[in-house]
DNA sequence: CCTCATTTGTGATACATTTCTCAATCAGCG
DNA sequence: CGCTGATTGAGAAATGTATCACAAATGAGG
């Protein structure tokens, strides 16, 4: 997934993984009203060494003040600039199931930088259903209709059966970032991102650490 | 997270942590009723490197025949055990919104071991409803019956500004492994796991990748 | 029954990530 | 205006993870 170039560092994945929870936690402590914070505040809150979260930060510019700490609201803007939210990403559903439609109605991707703008199925008796917008569209529309929007963000939201038939769809419609709420891994080009959601794996990775 | 122990070699939690994709793969092949698989096999599909997926599971055991490979179910069988899901666990969720009635309603729980046997939240207006099996409940009797019932595992779709709150009950109430939906951090003590899910996280980590 | 093509399991090696450490810097204060 | 305590940024060291490479094992085919 990261990028190279020959004269920009590349910077580790799993340091850009981090920033979303730093972004999370710096504008809860906006929203508390506080200005300023340091390493070792944001450690504890994230359950971090503060080291880390200097050296994390420190790949991408001096954001601090030695003696002082970090600028929130700074810090803030420092984030959404390097994730690039700074702006608002339309965004393409795919699948209008119980999970899809859990999706579409879920209200956290608005103010994080995304909007749910186009929504497609395959099913007929779902297609030509509307809702806050917009309404369901036939899957075999989806290729140009996506291409024309310039859309490059999407959510896959489908049976693990289809998935890896929409997803190259999608990345032939110009799409460039799947989240993947399949249970299955995608087969995706160089240059194209994808993140997966899987509650249940997740559950399997606790239980390991019970007693039986 | 990971367990110490003195007598048996710890195992890395990064391989814990793909052991469930190891599994849904293979419970894809069996179910196209392949009977066995190699190291090569598994890594294609999975994105990953024959050698990881020998070295991870060789942590647990020997399960392959050389010159031959894996043989599907017996592997299958393997990874249940290890990760304690050749049983079903009773699973509290706490949040009945429009998240929590989406999770109540997903499916895939049922058959990758974990099943929703009670249910809580805080508004009165929502205690009381009925769905599938059990009944919305009051959040003031939750430390109680979650301990009555012995249930170790909760999944929590509640707001940020609670989720703390709340998880501090479920600990006092014996759960030992929580699936974070709230967007915050949790602070837990040794011996509990947490799991977090955010997936405007995983869409701010593919931004960054993404051209302006 | 011998050879061949495969594939595992694992020690050794290479690579990646985290933590340690400390000089440099800064605001506050007397 | 110089001292004090706090905190950053970053090189060095320590730790963790992935890959390499190969001996050992296996079934198939002649």
């Amino acid at each position: 997934m990261p990028h190279k170039s020959a004269s920009v560092k590349t910077i580790p994945d799993i340091v850009v993984g981090r920033l979303p929870f730093y972004l999370r936690t710096l504008r809860a402590l906006a929203a508390e009203g506080r200005e300023i914070t340091s390493s070792s505040d944001l450690g504890n809150r994230l359950g971090l060494t503060s080291a880390q979260i200097r050296k994390d930060l420190s790949y991408f510019g001096e954001f601090g003040k030695q003696g002082l700490g970090y600028n929130i609201p700074f810090l803030v803007d420092q984030l959404r600039r390097i994730l690039k939210v700074d702006r608002v990403w339309e965004v393409v559903l795919v699948g209008f199931g119980d999970l899809g439609r859990a999706i579409a109605h879920y209200h956290g991707f608005h103010d994080r930088g995304f909007e749910i703008r186009m929504v497609f199925d395959s099913d007929p008796a779902k297609i030509g259903q509307s809702l806050a917008g917009f309404t369901v569209d036939d899957m075999n529309a989806m290729v140009e209709k996506v291409r024309a929007a310039k859309v490059r963000v999407a959510m896959l939201a489908v049976p693990a059966t289809s998935a890896q038939k929409v997803a190259d769809l999608l990345i032939k419609g110009g799409v460039r970032a799947i989240l993947n709420y399949a249970p299955t891994t995608l087969n995706v080009p160089k240059g194209v991102a994808v993140q997966n959601i899987d509650p249940a794996a997740h559950m399997q990775h606790m239980t390991y650490y019970l007693e039986p």
